[in-house]
RNA sequence: GGGCGCGUAGCUCAGCGGGAGAGCGCUUGCUUCACACGCAAGAGGUCGCAGGUUCAAAACCUGCCGCGCCCACCA
């Protein structure tokens, strides 16, 4: 620790009159980290709160997606630990199976080298190397953002602990039944050589062809015509499928067709699983190259002829004249030839269809036979985890997204965790020669059954999201008892992106259950997209990509941050451009700027409030907008709403604080009296010492460098987060918010009037006020009045005594201004006469509403004081109008 | 085919039963000693369309139109 924050040597120097992230931010956050804030520990005492974060590939570049949930992330945690919590937030970045493989594949390519040549070991070897190289990046990038993780705890996929894990959740599924190795359709990615879960396939509508093509039939009596987008794999037809109810087939079934190319003869069957209505209602099956036909296949017994190879080109299973094609020259080639002898019968192209497509090279994919694979039990994990939700063991937000998960659930099918690479975990699974299979934490050395020595592991490793659901766990020490996942196991939250809602969270709350017995987070907060300004997705080929990176730099964290808290609603879409991040970094100079005004009076230390009594009403109305503002933000966080709670901020500190608070308390922060001196500043630097803790998790570098010239603490990051006062609602007892608004009218009145009459800002007005009620109040408020309102005095006149002037109005009384030079009427008479049949609009819809019988029997009393307090507001300020109007000539 | 979301000021959006709002943009006037990264005043909207519920609807219900997303083995 350091010592106190007197000590600091930039909290003495004067504030310049900008703030400057640049000088700041990188200086902080060192600091932060030397101090150890955000380390957390298991044995404190308090109460824990844990966030782990969704670890980046680390093959990636923060990107504008992850700030805006990095922010969501660090507004939540910073304020926990304000609030006292034992906070961890958990960093760490994911190994990324094919992402990280391909691309240091491209490196190797680069070098004129592939994988192969280099051999298994040394690849992998190499693919570390490049991890070490440039692993960290992604960690400095959240550190420039401001991210408040432990970073002692900093994990990574394939790191030892969370090796173990994998092996242990894979055994323990494998030994419960739920993993198992078998041979049937994956999806298969051609380009990347490996297959790939449902869930990491994308489908997309392509313009395709839907060609329909004659079988005749073997005895010659005629041809039964089949519908296709896939004409190539009739080379590996083996039959036909009818639906059994089909009339228009029914003396075909048991025949058998003619295959043109192979002279096979493939039967005509009855399937039920053959939609009648589309195409000729007669299937062409092809049982190794399609799902349904997959199952049709099976249930007729037919052989499974694979004709592809695992790039995708034609094997030697087809007549040689088609060998070595790719599946797309195979497509033109079949139908030439098809079409050559004379069998197409109808040509649809272009034909649009949905088509499966690799999500991280958007290959398209092929449903293929690719030997055996292991597989994931998932009907005995989905029941548990869809309970969990429905039990409000884990809630979701915005809980609409409950529907999509359980859905999803309800449709799953057993999730496939083979993958044909060589980067991830190894699935630890060890075959002897007698094929039994051995599956064992640790490298075993002899068969399990046999006790053969010469076993062999399994070449394929696990997809990335295996490990990847045992994240809330395994980076807390499971599967060890650790005191950690004892203390902050289940986690608290989970904030995440709604494109991995399935990919990654149903699968972690599938395993935690299974695996821990316990629900891996309590809450989930699903976030939008970040789009652009227009709402456009961002993309390198647009153009439009926004980099955080970049805008730091520019800008500053605080002010990209605040930007994206701004718009982070619940919403699917986040629109995002450089005016958001624009005006998060003029909040940050305003509230640098409104600081050092109040600070130049302020002597320092943690500020008091004086006794209520002793404060001015306009100093009450503060404390009661800066109450209004913390109960807003809290209930905003607590609900997760950023925006909101970033927009209740920003309204108050710049339209409350700012705008009337800073602008009344001026001149008694610079007067003569001393005592009024400290009474005003003292409240002033209250709002604003709370004010800066309340924006502390949205905008953390701004405010902990004012913060520290406070000399009340060490650092804002441990200053507890502002509680409401006893008082909290003192404004609506006392009619405060009145008597504040009638100030405000005074003022605002005189300035329009400025305005409206184009009187030239240095001409001096004359406000006269009649004895009364508003004689009083403006007495007592002559001070702000005159100078906010930019007048020269105030005069109490006698009715009839308005000498040349015009009359405004000011709740139910008159106020008359005289200018001290001429203005112009003319510029005057149109803008009072819109303004007047505006009023009369508004005005006929009131009374409408108040002579309506039902309302007068069936509204609330409070409404209908409500109204009639309007009509008779409206009534008067027509009457003033009309006044004005008169006197205009 | 199933599900979800959205159509409110020029733009992007919040509001979700009793006063139509914010940010940005726009107009006008201000170098007023915290801030021109600013201050003040202002213009601009039959709240997608049509019905219904209600004393009262931008908000609730139904239908329609138009966008977007997710899921999906109709060849």
């Amino acid at each position: 620790m350091t010592g106190p924050a007197t000590a600091d040597r930039s909290a003495s120097e004067p504030m310049a009159t900008a703030y400057d992230a640049a000088a700041t931010e990188a200086r902080l956050y060192a600091e932060w980290l030397e101090r150890g804030y955000f380390r957390a520990t298991a044995d404190s005492g308090r109460e824990p709160f844990c966030i782990v974060i969704p670890p980046p590939n680390v093959t990636g570049a923060l990107h504008i997606g992850h700030a805006l949930e990095h922010v969501e992330h660090d507004m939540v945690v910073r304020r926990k630990r304000m609030q006292g919590y034992e906070t961890l937030w958990l960093p760490g970045t994911d190994h990324a199976g094919i992402a990280t493989q391909v691309v240091v594949e491209r490196q190797l390519a680069a070098e004129g080298a592939d994988r192969h040549q280099l051999g298994r070991e040394r690849f992998i070897e190499r693919v570390w190397q490049w991890k070490e190289q440039f692993g960290g990046r992604i960690v400095e990038q959240m550190q420039a953002l401001g991210d408040s993780c432990d970073w002692s705890r900093l994990r990574f996929t394939m790191d030892d602990g969370l090796a173990r894990a994998v092996r242990v959740a894979f055994v323990g599924l494998y030994e419960a039944g739920l993993i198992y190795r078998g041979e049937r359709l994956v999806n298969w990615c051609p380009k990347d050589t490996t297959s790939l879960s449902d869930s990491e396939v994308e489908h997309e509508d392509v313009d395709g062809e839907l060609i329909t093509f004659a079988y005749e039939l073997s005895d010659g009596s005629g041809e039964i015509q089949v519908a296709t987008t896939r004409i190539e794999t009739m080379l590996g037809d083996t039959g036909v499928a009818v639906h059994p109810d089909d009339g228009r087939y029914a003396d075909l079934v048991g025949k058998t067709v003619r295959h043109p190319f192979t002279g096979q003869d493939l039967p005509i069957v009855a399937d039920a699983a053959v939609d009648s209505a589309f195409g000729t209602g007669a299937l062409k099956i092809t049982p190794a190259h399609d799902p349904v036909d997959f199952e049709i296949g099976q249930r007729h017994d037919m052989p499974l002829p694979n004709i592809l190879t695992a790039t995708a080109h034609l094997s030697d299973t087809v007549p040689e004249e088609f060998r070595g094609l790719d599946r797309y020259e195979a497509r033109a080639r079949v139908f030439e030839r098809l079409e050559a002898i004379g069998r197409i019968r109808g040509v649809e192209r272009p034909y649009p269809h949905p088509v499966g497509h690799c999500y991280r090279c958007h290959t398209e994919i092929e449903p293929w036979l690719s030997g055996l694979q292991w597989f994931v039990k998932v009907d005995p994990l989905k029941v548990p985890a869809k309970q969990a939700a429905l039990d409000g063991r884990i809630t979701f937000h915005p809980d609409r997204w409950l529907r999509s998960y359980t859905q999803w659930l309800d449709d799953l099918r057993d999730w496939n965790i083979s993958r044909q690479l060589w980067w991830g975990h190894r699935i630890p699974v060890w075959y002897c020669l007698d094929g039994h299979q051995t599956a064992a934490v640790e490298d075993p050395d002899a068969c399990a059954a046999c006790g053969s020595p010469e076993i062999e592991q399994d070449p394929d490793v696990l997809d990335t999201w295996f490990s990847s659901q045992l994240w809330p766990f395994s980076t807390l020490g499971w599967p060890e008892q650790t005191d950690d996942l004892a203390f902050f196991y289940p986690t608290s939250l989970l904030i995440t992106g709604y494109e991995i809602l399935y990919l990654w969270v149903a699968r972690m709350i599938m395993s935690g259950l299974f695996l821990t017995g316990d629900v891996p987070f309590r809450n989930v907060v699903i976030h939008g997209l970040v789009r652009d300004a227009q709402g456009v997705k961002m993309s390198k080929s647009r153009g439009n990509i926004i980099d955080p990176l970049d805008e730091i730099a520019k800008a500053g964290a605080d002010a990209l941050r605040f930007g994206l808290a701004y718009q982070a609603t619940e919403a699917q879409n986040i629109p995002f451009g450089p005016e958001h991040i624009d005006g998060g970094r003029r909040f940050a100079n305003k509230i640098w700027n409104a600081a050092r005004l109040v600070l130049e009076a302020y002597p320092g230390g943690a500020p008091e409030l004086p006794p209520l009594e002793a404060l001015t009403m306009p100093e009450r109305w503060l404390l009661a907008r800066h109450q209004a503002c913390l109960e807003e933000v809290d209930a905003a966080l607590d609900g997760y709403r950023f925006s909101e709670a970033a927009q209740s901020l920003h309204r108050f500190f710049w339209s409350e604080f700012c705008d009337w608070g800073l602008e009344l308390g001026k001149a008694a922060l610079r007067g003569d009296d001393p005592d009024e001196r400290r009474r005003a500043g003292s409240v002033l630097a209250w709002v604003l010492e709370r004010s800066l803790r309340l924006l502390h998790p949205i905008m953390p570098f701004v405010t902990e460098e004012i913060w520290r010239r406070f000399g009340a603490g060490d650092s804002i990051v441990v200053a507890p987060w502002p509680e409401p006062q006893p008082w909290h609602h003192f404004d609506e007892e006392t009619g405060l918010e009145d008597a504040f608004g009638v100030l405000q009218d005074v003022i605002t009145t005189v300035r329009r009037f400025r305005s409206d009459y184009d009187v030239p800002a240095k001409a001096s007005l004359r406000l006269a006020v009649p004895p009364g009620a508003l004689q009083l109040f403006v007495d007592e408020f002559h001070e702000p009045i005159q100078r906010l309102a930019g007048i020269e005095a105030i005069d109490v006149i006698g009715d009839g005594d308005a000498g040349p002037s015009v009359k405004l109005l000011i709740g139910a009384s008159d106020l008359f201004v005289r200018a001290g030079h001429g203005f112009d009427p003319e510029a005057a008479r149109g803008r009072i006469a819109k303004q007047l049949a505006d009023l009369d609009r508004d005005r006929e819809r009131a009374s409408a509403k108040l002579s309506n019988p039902g309302f007068a029997a069936k509204a609330p009393p409070e409404v209908r004081r409500k109204q009639e307090a309007e009509l008779e507001a409206m009534d008067l300020r027509r009457e003033a109008l009309t006044a004005q109007l008169e006197g205009l000539g």
